[in-house]
DNA sequence: TATAAACCTTACAGTAACTATAATGTCAAG
DNA sequence: CTTGACATTATAGTTACTGTAAGGTTTATA
């Protein structure tokens, strides 16, 4: 049986000529034989178990290079070293689409509420369930700085969240806390915001809970800023109080999106006040 | 609050200033301002909205083109649709990622087994659970041909399997089938050849099953391909005869791991031989 | 035997999303 | 006025290829 020249080769072996081209060229696979007059590349049908092999590794998520080392090193261990690590590497891989899963339905939830809420009405009683978050206290009250400090504070946050490796479902969405004993008071003052973390993640002294239960909202689109949240917020205490409702924790001021599109730098928030009350 | 220079904007954002740089480059980011005299290039803390979103877009699994068209149309939509987009491409992702894990487990497995079978008794009963397998009928008896024929018809094979898109968990992981009627004559006749599919594939004519059940089992180095086979097989059926088994299907040759690391061409082939056996 | 089609060769550019380096210029503090 | 930190541009490298150009070889047909 005669050789194989490289595209009989290829095709045989469901790739390209190119591609075994430049697999020898980096070491992976030589031919058989080289024609020293013409240069040609000829190969020996046996050599496709090779090929195999490296597809096969390859699939696993491993570089060509690694495969060239360890046919070079000839070392069965060497293969089942890297076999613990592909399955590390698998796992970390699981993990990570997972949270990609979430952020993005996340996403696509916070853009359909973003397209809808402004055809609802404004203010109505919601049932949440239990939602983690990520909390940062900024040493500075909001309601009394601009959106640059604003922005200043949202950096530490992210920083820390990123030096704590937290799974935080979607950046954009972040949100701030008024806590109880300052809202009763009718006092604007927050230091603390957020972000909300993925349900399934661990505790520490940073993460916090806000419980399930009904909450009063009201929505609207942020403008310059935060600079009328508190005109809304007044309707939502209006609101509780003409119903006899009575508040049940935090006040919490969540920016649902974000989209910085239409304008390059100032953010473009959609807003959303939630009390909780009592039932 | 002054402009911050592409250093302070980066720490801030946690990305390195080649990147900033680099999203400037192709349009992604450009800085608020330019000190044309000197080109340095100078932030606004507002920009990190852009960023935010950038990254989580990027987090996503989009590319930083289509990020780039998206800011471009300015088109709420059209997000929308990308996030569909992406939905199909993480369950996409998904699927590859539980293949890989599979074949990787499986390929430990081989492993695992082809340095202890050695060390094992030769011959065994073995229970085994239901599996499937692609089969390839390559119309020459494989042993009445040589390792090159062999390799041909492999070829042939895997075409079939890509083509109809198979989930094989791993392709070094081949056997061939010589039916009960040609195995009780003694008659050494196949043509069919296959490889091992993920437990969860759909049906089709080319599938088959290996019925779960109790399975004599005699394992060997191949030696220049199959050229050994038969003696292992007299072996085996001397076993049954001895203790009085009877046949109860097919003969299945598997080829549980071949490591093409040692020598560069032919297959490395560790072989157990199978018979079914009524209990 | 001529010629055309199909195939082979090398060399180089391009892909994505950066990182690293070199050579040089600018800024802020002491 | 110097020093050190920081900025600039330009270029090359990363991975696993694909595509193209310019030219040489093989094979089949007229």
């Amino acid at each position: 049986m005669r050789r194989l020249t490289i595209g009989e080769m290829a095709k045989l072996n469901n790739i390209s000529s190119q591609t075994l081209r430049y697999y020898d060229q980096i070491g992976l696979i030589h031919p058989e034989w080289i024609d020293d007059a013409t240069g040609y590349r000829y190969y020996d049908i046996n050599q496709s178990a090779k090929l195999d092999l490296i597809y096969h590794m390859k699939s696993l998520g491993m570089s060509l290079d690694s495969i060239r080392q360890l046919f070079e090193k000839k070392d069965i261990r060497l293969i089942e070293e890297n076999i613990e690590k592909q399955l590390l590497w698998i796992s970390e891989k699981k993990r990570e689409i997972a949270l990609i899963e979430k952020a993005t339905l996340k996403f696509k939830h916070n853009i359909m509420e973003y397209r809808e809420e402004s055809r609802k009405k404004e203010i109505e009683i919601r049932a949440f369930s239990e939602r983690k978050i990520f909390c940062f206290d900024g040493k500075v009250n909001i309601y009394e700085s601009d959106m640059r400090t604003y922005e200043f504070i949202l950096r530490k946050l992210k920083k820390q969240v990123m030096l704590e490796k937290l799974p935080v479902v979607y950046f954009c969405n972040v949100g701030s806390i008024i806590r109880k004993e300052n809202i009763l008071k009718n006092n604007f003052y927050s230091t603390e915001i957020f972000v909300f973390l993925d349900d399934a993640s661990s505790e520490n002294n940073h993460t916090e809970t806000i419980p399930a239960g009904s909450y009063a909202c009201i929505s609207f689109k942020g403008e310059e800023g935060f600079s009328n949240e508190q005109e809304y917020a007044q309707k939502l205490f209006d609101f509780i109080s003409e119903n006899d409702l009575e508040i049940d924790g935090d006040y919490i001021c969540e920016v649902i999106t974000e989209l910085p599109f239409f304008c390059n730098s100032i953010r473009n928030m959609f807003i959303r006040l939630q009390i909780p009350i009592k039932v």
